[in-house]
DNA sequence: CGTATTGTATGTAACGTATTACCAACTGAC
DNA sequence: GTCAGTTGGTAATACGTTACATACAATACG
């Protein structure tokens, strides 16, 4: 309610000076003078109207962070790490779910926009980037984070993932090096660029040990029922039902994070399957859960807390034009934890004559 | 970078009349005005500035949420409800991860406050409320989401929650009828008001069925280390060892809520019991992780989605001046879920005498 | 004694928008 | 042909802050 006038008023002095007071200028100045400020400065209980401050000075220290959810834990989890990088740099951050739909997305970002934001770290999107083109023109930064930057061309301006597609080849290594030869795959609506590289980098892995693929191993939600990444668990439950009353069931699942994970090992518990006895199931994310779940999920862990510093890092350098020699692009390495949801699959493969 | 006088300039006519085609004021404007108007803010893909905006207005349709951690499930889903609930009544929501420091805390609210902010939603907190009553009394809206409100008069507007004691004492009978005579508690640093209440709910059940509480059963992490909601499930693990390798462990344990339930059961199983078979858990919360864990775990259901919708309802509310003739204060009955980590305790307990 | 030279403190113009009051032109009726 | 009423548009001001240039002392110097 008391603005700058009032403390000017009680203290006598011209709003300069206070002014000049709160930040900081008070090298030269008389000592009375400062005091009678700053009393009247506690009297009121005055603090400057941030609003009016950053429209003057047209910088905000606010990072937009565009998630798909914070109610799936990777990312509640990620959220939190980011955050935290930012704070640390001085910067608050604004987090938004979009729950993977493009119109959210979009809304998100001009809204951003207009609150004069111009850093954002985008965490999730449809594979194409257009609708987020004309914001980039404009002036908006934007940061991927865990997740391929294909056609982002002119529109991304920092990204930090991991390598999608070697995290998918390594869990499908492991299987096969388990023994197993069919191998579901599980996800949600396949919409975004860094599920494709999964499902991609499985394909390849087992085209390599000389396996086909086989389609019907594959069961993808619709994104009919508009589901987000609240129900992953329960997709994941239904998705390993589909697959395990098939006639040729597969013996290991790969899934497309953790949460699919642990709703696929509830669903195979159900069906009368033991993880990792009848079933081994591989997750991705290596979430907090994943360590302390019945079986400990065998997953493929990202390095969250490195890549959180590092996108922060990289985009608070591009708004401040402090223009490092690092790379703007930076894949990092996925790796295998192993542990007890995966085993040799139930019997010698009878279908499978190869 | 393009502002409503670029767009005047452009359609040649006043910023007033740029002014009142944005705001939807054009009933009575030449269809010609009108329509190049339009065109130039196309054009320039212009948008208005929210914070010029704002600072005209003095409104902001903003509002404050302060969580432990949106790294917790619970409070992850919680704030993506309490957001969905805004977003519906036309505002946005500011997430803060306090992570139960009072500091933090008070940093948050004054840089909400300094925003313009003028209603927040407070999901954790230590006890008091001292450190946010100064805000109160400048103009700062809170209403109090999932905690109990003693000693918050004059500070907290409305409050939505659950009947902690109650959910504590549900749970205990549920123990208690299995015949359970032990039972434990586990929890992180007890330093908010719905977690005493937790543990006083539970007390207050085992004397009223004649047992004596034991202290040496109820196990709390201290906050020596700083450790956030992140770390629960770990603390839940650390928690059941101490208290499964004491001279007469417990047949059963309340944990706080359901990550720490998680915690318990893999701790317990690292140390060769079986749930339910050797050790009952019960957990609070019911996040969704709950259903789909191995064992399904029993716990105290929170209606978390219709809190959300009557916390934002509320705060709007009084925000907005439309007091209703709604109670501010509401507190709603959990709902104890009986799945399968509970049972009855191993073998008639020879220790007990009773 | 007049002119620099400091040391303080003030005035003023933005920042981008919304609102209020106001003005000009046109319409139609008496 | 004048007056009221209606329609379409403008100018000025305020919101709370900051940055820059300037004013006014008082002291120092030649």
């Amino acid at each position: 309610m008391a603005g700058i006038k009032d403390v000017a008023k009680r203290a006598g002095v011209s709003v300069s000076t206070v002014s000049n007071v709160i930040n900081g200028r008070h090298a030269k100045m008389g000592a009375r003078t400062l005091r009678r400020v700053q009393e009247a400065i506690d009297d009121l209980s005055y603090t400057p109207n941030a609003v009016a401050r950053q429209l003057k000075s047209g910088q905000i220290k606010t990072l937009g962070l565009v998630v798909p959810s914070v109610a799936n834990p990777f990312w509640g989890n990620a959220s939190q790490l980011i955050e935290k990088a930012a704070l640390k740099r001085g910067y608050q951050v604004l987090i938004c779910n979009a729950e993977r739909e493009p119109e959210l997305e979009a809304t998100y970002f001009s809204s951003l926009y207009a609150s004069s934001i111009r850093g954002t770290i985008l965490g999730s999107s449809p594979v194409s980037f257009d609708h987020l083109r004309e914001h980039a023109r404009n002036g908006m930064h934007i940061g991927a984070f865990d997740r391929t930057t294909q056609g982002a061309e002119g529109v991304v301006t920092c990204s930090v993932s991991v390598d999608q597609s070697l995290g998918a080849r390594l869990a499908t290594r492991h299987l096969i090096g388990l023994g197993h030869r069919r191998i579901g795959f599980i996800s949600g609506p396949i919409g975004t660029s860094s599920r494709t590289a999964r499902l991609e980098g499985m394909r390849q892995e087992l085209e390599k040990a000389g396996l086909t693929p086989d389609p019907d191993l594959v069961w993808l939600a619709t994104n009919a029922t508009g589901f987000g990444d609240s129900q992953a668990a329960e997709l994941g439950r239904t998705g390993i039902r589909e697959l395990l009353t098939l006639d040729d069931p597969p013996t290991a699942v790969f899934t497309v994070n953790d949460m699919y994970a642990i709703g696929a090992c509830s669903g195979a518990r159900e069906l009368g399957f033991r993880v990792p006895e009848d079933l081994s199931v591989v997750g991705f994310d290596d979430i907090i859960m994943a360590k302390v779940m019945e079986p400990p999920l065998t997953t493929i862990r990202q390095p969250v807390e490195q890549m959180a510093e590092l996108i922060v890092k990289k985009l608070i350098a591009t708004l401040e034009g402090t223009e490092t020699t690092d790379d703007a692009h930076v894949v990092l390495r996925p790796e295998l934890i192993v542990r007890s949801s995966t085993a040799a699959p139930p019997a010698p493969n009878a279908q499978e004559k190869d």
